[in-house]
RNA sequence: GGGCCUCUAGCUCAGUUGGUUAGAGCGCGCGCCUGAUAAGCGCGAGGUCAGUGGUUCAAAUCCACUGAGGCCCA
């Protein structure tokens, strides 16, 4: 009897031993250079680019990295297929503090050539580390030929954005605060600060208020060096403060922290005459506490109510804080003190002087004033170097910027951020709100692995300059031998032009000895690689990062393209957020939370965490667990498994012969068409709109819903008794061709291994499903008439009635039953004309009954089926022939045609 | 402390301009099937929509505040 069945089997195993396929077809991949075809392939089609933000080449990728790429391949891949130009080439930043600090530590070398040849190196290994990663996520991308920051033409383009950015007059020079080592004579970065105890003086100083009869600001502060540097008092504007009389004086503290000052500086008796806000206090001046001039009270937010008096010591040489109000105000960045930690002729009393030698001469002098309050010691948590464990200073050093603070440039940055289409639309708020605040961008670094500062310094009169003529000449010699020539060569090797000191004629010259920001290298690859490397125009279609990336890469982009090409760099901008643990807590390597992709990779399969991927919205911080993968096993088994059933069940339909033209499909086959019409226009939409969680639930549901629990089992039957090429069943397998043949499409983007997998199993005659462009679903597949869904309201109906059966031990299979439906008006009797009803219920037997004094539009009657079970179809029927075979499949039989 | 964002069943997500008993899939529990079988089907239990207060005839949805959390600053 079973020959007289289409009970196929496949080789498309249930099992999906991704650890084993998914290296396969990497290799595939590869041998056969399918990104490469692609691109080939699409050379003629519209062209878009997606430009790749660099990670950084140090250490193993992390989850962050794998969703960036996983959404950067998602979004190549569906362009790719509606038959875009869409080229995408990854990238790596490789310079800077983090590659520097580690090879020190490594090994330390005085040779900085040798020095920077080993960060290059280092930055090297970890390139080839994390494309490999990369690469067995399945990521489609130039694999070949990426762009790193230290390549030799990216570091000539770096400083050809620059140069181009000099000429319009935007490179300045100033002075920032920095961490100083007065002993090593070098600046210091955060992350070589370390934190010990100190004892500093803490003291009380109370500043005259100019034009007001004995009113003073009283001041605390623990680096009494810094006081000739003062030059503002900072006060909180929302802020209570009292005027407080003290002998004959009033002075002004925050209310909220008289009390406590007035005890350290023990002084018990006053009184509080007056209650005013921070605000109040707007325009006021008052004298110098060490010179002869009047400065400003000015407002900061950075003020606290933590310690202090709520007025404080600005000196916008010699703190951040500090140097963010003087930006603010216009305040000179004045920092009156040599690389040895020295006082300079600027302060001339104390020439020469030690910073912390100068401490208590500043205390004596102030007291001798007479507005000395009170000086304790305090020991607190003090920055030192990390080398020679002294003490460091806080000291505003001449730097280049770029100055983003032009009216006329901020005013366009924010109009082109206005003019970006940021997804999600709050980026627009965010990235503006930043741009309105920011100072100056701080482009130089006292560094050695990076790209230089092309300055020169006048030996005789310290000027340093920069000169465009020379930055030409130094463009293109880097591009042939890399920025190590800076470091390697004198001046005279790197340009013929004679050189003289602008300011004071003098010849001898050497070069600077800053580097370039790391920001700023990163900040200019839509120069370096969208315009230079591919000669594409600016700006680019779409940027894709982290939304740490508003602070960082967006705006390093954004203001060199504004100065340069006068546009955004980008006209799209999509962002997504950070990985959390179970309990919505960051990774961390401390907290010991880290999922590695690469360990998920090796558990799960590459496939698994693609899927995964697909199934947050992105776009907010997102928890990673085990848990979540372990759903996402279930989900991808839940697809492979629906489509392992079309694949077996197809195995004998071949599309170009076998295909049921629609009009003669059945109707639940239409069916089917229709909701496939609807899923396929929805995740259209949804691919449109980067928006791929939503396809991730359309698909699960569809497979899930749609196909295994209605519309597979219902067409079982006819699969499985039908003769093999009879209208009947072709029409089920046609249909069943077109979802597989949709469904791997759709989700080839997602699914990449699996459905190029199912592509190739399916068909011999292209070599990846990366090759298709999408096809859009005819038109005639949406049409569907609403009516009929009436029947599927019956059908839940019946679940629960035949389900009521089955608790009663009276029926298992729901065709162990048969129904009676009664109905009322002809129409819906029009509806049941249309439906094989048996198949539809999946029962023996299904009788319509006119029946007039009916109240509700039908009644549905289910009992157990009379009769007995055929063999061969599982119905009941009272025609079983000796073998216990109905006459229904004994027809079957008879019409059963051996395939050839 | 500031800018921006999040909080709907155990998990991942839906919930149109405020309008019937807040939905889906997974997971879970119970049952069925053994011609998708390390599969398949059915039924069911899960939610004071973070909390509080307000606007409204009506709020998961609008407003305010609080709480928990994230990114970036300070």
């Amino acid at each position: 009897m079973k020959e007289h069945l289409n009970l196929l089997k496949t080789d498309f195993s249930m099992k999906a031993h991704l650890s084993e396929k998914e290296p396969e077809l990497n290799r595939y991949w590869s041998e056969k250079e399918i990104y490469k075809k692609i691109i080939e392939k699409n050379k003629t089609g519209k062209k878009m680019i997606l430009h790749d933000g660099p990670p950084y080449a140090n250490g193993h990728i992390h989850i962050g990295h794998a969703l960036n790429k996983l959404l950067k391949d998602i979004i190549n891949k569906y362009y790719w297929a509606m038959g875009y130009h869409f080229p995408y080439l990854p990238g790596w930043d490789c310079h800077g503090l983090p590659i520097e600090l580690k090879i020190k530590n490594e090994n330390d070398t005085e040779d900085i050539f040798e020095f920077r040849k080993r960060c290059r190196e280092y930055a090297k290994k970890y390139i080839d580390i994390q494309r490999d990663e990369f690469k067995r996520l399945g990521i489609l991308a130039d694999w070949e030929d990426p762009y790193t920051t230290m390549d030799y033409n990216y570091e000539a383009d770096i400083l050809k954005a620059f140069n181009e950015i000099y000429k319009k007059g935007f490179i300045t020079r100033g002075r920032k605060p920095i961490h100083w080592c007065p002993s090593c004579k070098t600046a210091l970065a955060e992350a070589e600060v370390e934190y010990q105890d100190h004892t500093s003086p803490s003291i009380y100083v109370k500043f005259k208020v100019t034009g007001k009869e004995n009113l003073f600001a009283v001041i605390w502060t623990t680096t009494p060096w810094t006081l000739p540097a003062n030059l503002a008092v900072s006060i909180h504007p929302q802020y209570i403060y009292h005027i407080v009389r003290v002998k004959n004086e009033k002075w002004i503290i925050a209310r909220d922290l008289v009390e406590k000052s007035m005890k350290e500086m023990e002084i018990d008796k006053y009184d509080i005459l007056e209650e005013k806000k921070g605000k109040e206090f707007e325009g006021m001046t008052y004298e110098h506490p060490l010179m002869d001039k009047v400065c400003p009270i000015v407002f900061g937010e950075h003020v606290t109510l933590e310690q202090g008096t709520g007025c404080v010591h600005t000196a916008p040489g010699h703190g951040a804080d500090d140097y963010q109000i003087g930006k603010l105000y216009g305040l000179e960045i004045f920092a009156p003190i040599d690389n040895k930690g020295c006082y300079t002729d600027e302060y001339p009393e104390f020439e020469g002087v030690n910073v912390f030698d100068a401490n208590p001469l500043i205390v004596q002098k102030l007291n001798k004033k007479g507005i000395l309050i009170k000086e304790r010691k305090i020991t607190h948590s003090y920055p030192h170097c990390w080398r020679c464990h002294n003490p460091l200073i806080f000291r505003a050093t001449p730097q280049w910027f770029i100055d983003t603070r032009v009216p006329e440039l901020k005013g366009k940055v924010i109009k082109f951020a206005k003019d970006t289409r940021w997804i999600p639309k709050w980026g627009e708020i965010r990235f503006s709100n930043m741009i309105e605040n920011r100072i100056d961008w701080c482009i130089s670094r006292q560094r050695s692995w990076g790209v230089p500062i092309p300055s020169r310094v006048c030996e005789d009169c310290g000027e340093e300059f920069i000169d465009e003529n020379f930055n030409e000449d130094l463009i293109e010699k880097i591009r042939e031998r890399s920025s190590d020539i800076w470091f390697k060569e004198k001046i005279s090797e790197l340009t013929d032009r004679i050189v003289k000191c602008p300011k004071c004629g003098s010849n001898h010259i050497v070069k600077g000895e800053n580097i370039l920001d790391v920001w700023f290298d990163s900040g200019v690859s839509w120069y370096a690689v969208v315009k230079e490397k591919m000669g594409e125009d600016i700006p680019v279609d779409l940027y894709l990062e982290g939304s740490d990336q508003y602070r960082g890469w967006f705006q390093s982009s954004m203001w060199p393209s504004a100065i340069i090409n006068g546009s955004a760099p980008y006209k799209k901008v999509i962002t997504h957020g950070f990985s959390l643990d179970e309990n919505g807590r960051p990774m961390s390597k401390s907290v010991g939370n880290v999922i590695s992709p690469n360990k998920v990779v090796k558990k799960y399969g590459a496939e698994i965490l693609r899927l995964w991927v697909s199934s947050i919205d992105y776009t907010e911080d997102f928890r990673f667990s085990y848990n979540a993968l372990n759903q996402m096993v279930d989900a991808y088994k839940n697809i492979r498994n629906k489509i392992r059933f079309i694949l077996m069940n197809t195995q004998d339909f071949d599309p170009k012969n076998d295909n049921v033209h629609y009009s003669k499909l059945e109707t639940i086959d239409k069916w089917a068409l229709y909701q496939l019409s609807v899923l396929i226009n929805k995740i259209d939409k949804a691919y449109k709109n980067y928006e791929f969680h939503q396809i991730h639930h359309l698909i699960i549901d569809f497979v899930t819903v749609i196909l295994s629990s209605l519309y597979f089992d219902m067409i079982k039957s006819r699969l499985y008794t039908d003769p093999p090429g009879s209208r009947a069943r072709r029409s089920a397998q046609t249909v069943l061709y077109s979802i597989v043949n949709y469904l791997t499409q759709r989700l080839s983007p997602i699914l990449s291994f699996t459905m190029e997998e199912v592509f190739l199993y399916l068909t011999h005659e292209r070599e990846s499903i990366f090759f298709k462009v999408w096809e859009q679903v005819p038109e005639e597949w949406g049409k569907w008439d609403d009516e009929y869904d009436l029947l599927f309201n019956m059908r839940e109906k019946a679940e629960k009635e035949l389900e009521n059966l089955r608790a009663e031990k009276k029926i298992g299979l729901s065709l162990d039953a048969q129904i009676n439906i009664y109905y009322k008006n002809d129409s819906i009797k029009a509806i049941f004309d249309k439906f094989d009803l048996e198949e539809f219920f999946i029962v023996s037997k299904v009788t319509v009954i006119k029946d007039n004094t009916l109240g509700e539009v039908y009644k549905i009657e289910i009992k157990k089926a009379t009769g007995e079970k055929c063999a061969r179809c599982w119905k009941y029927k009272s025609d079983l022939d000796e073998n216990g075979i109905c006459s229904d499949c004994r027809t079957q039989i008879k019409n059963w045609k051996k395939e050839d």
